[in-house]
DNA sequence: CGCATATCAGTAGGACTGAAATCA
DNA sequence: CTGATTTCAGTCGTACTGATATGC
């Protein structure tokens, strides 16, 4: 399928909460990787570095919590940040189980330009709805994540 | 990960609409494909079956078409449906490319067992939203939904 | 020929599971 | 011992690509 190609979906379909969230979510979720994939990165990668430039430097463990990123993929996504430069990787002498994350100048600076990078896809995701619609969808989606954000 | 141990995410990305977006679908599409599961279905089971009960017989690249699954995995998941006798698939003796997919009556009362295990779900999913809050988005939902449906 | 249809094999990224090793 | 941390090797469902064969 390509998405030039669609009809209208049936009723059933177009009235279901939960496929309304699915379908909005997959323009979303491919303009972000889409646009980010044009300068060599992931939703992962702005996610941990946003995280780490706010909260400042953390363990893996408390970088999952924060991110919402499952321990596994932060050490994978990690792995590419550390390739790449933006992160520094060093053993936590307090508690040698740990490994301490910390995002570099560089770190700082991809961050920026992801971030621009995805401002231009928000632009381009809401387009249809006005500035109070913008504020209504974000309140109403944020209520959401809370209430699921925990378990 | 587990979504117990979750903390606050950062301010960068929790105003930030495709995140929102992705995050609020998360448990939308944690909570289908766990429900539906129980009964041994897919979310594309009750998109197709949905689709075949509202518009009638198809053929496959038209169901494609309707429900928005891509062509291979409407193949993929109509041989399941067909192997459980919700469907049948008919060769279209007036254009010998062409099968036919047509709803059985088992097909039916599985649409609506599936449509109750929705049904149950939405209420989930929507519990912190009152009833107009739900209807807003909705709405906001399906102007996204609609404006990135066509090419 | 160009185009639509059906089928299968395979890819990609995100969310998640399980298990092993290390150490507080 | 219990529990937290890091790591790796997978699984799963969704979305999507590519190639092939067939028939309009």
């Amino acid at each position: 399928m390509d998405r030039s190609a669609w009809e209208t979906a049936p009723e059933r379909l177009r009235t279901l909460p939960s496929w309304l969230l699915t379908q909005a979510a997959t323009p979303a979720h491919r303009l972000v990787s889409e646009r980010l994939a044009t300068v060599g990165a992931r939703g992962y990668h702005f996610r941990l570095l946003a995280t780490l430039d706010e909260f400042g430097p953390a363990s893996q463990a408390t970088l999952g919590r924060r991110s919402g990123i499952h321990l596994s993929d932060v050490v994978a996504t990690l792995n590419e940040l550390t390739d790449g430069g933006f992160v520094r990787r060093t053993p936590d002498p307090s508690d040698r189980r740990r490994n301490v994350i910390t995002i570099t100048p560089a770190g700082r600076r991809r961050l920026r330009k992801l971030a621009d990078v995805l401002a231009a896809v928000q632009d381009e995701l809401l387009t249809p709805l006005s500035e109070s619609e913008r504020g209504q969808l974000a309140r109403l989606l944020t209520v959401l994540v809370e209430h699921h954000g925990r378990g």
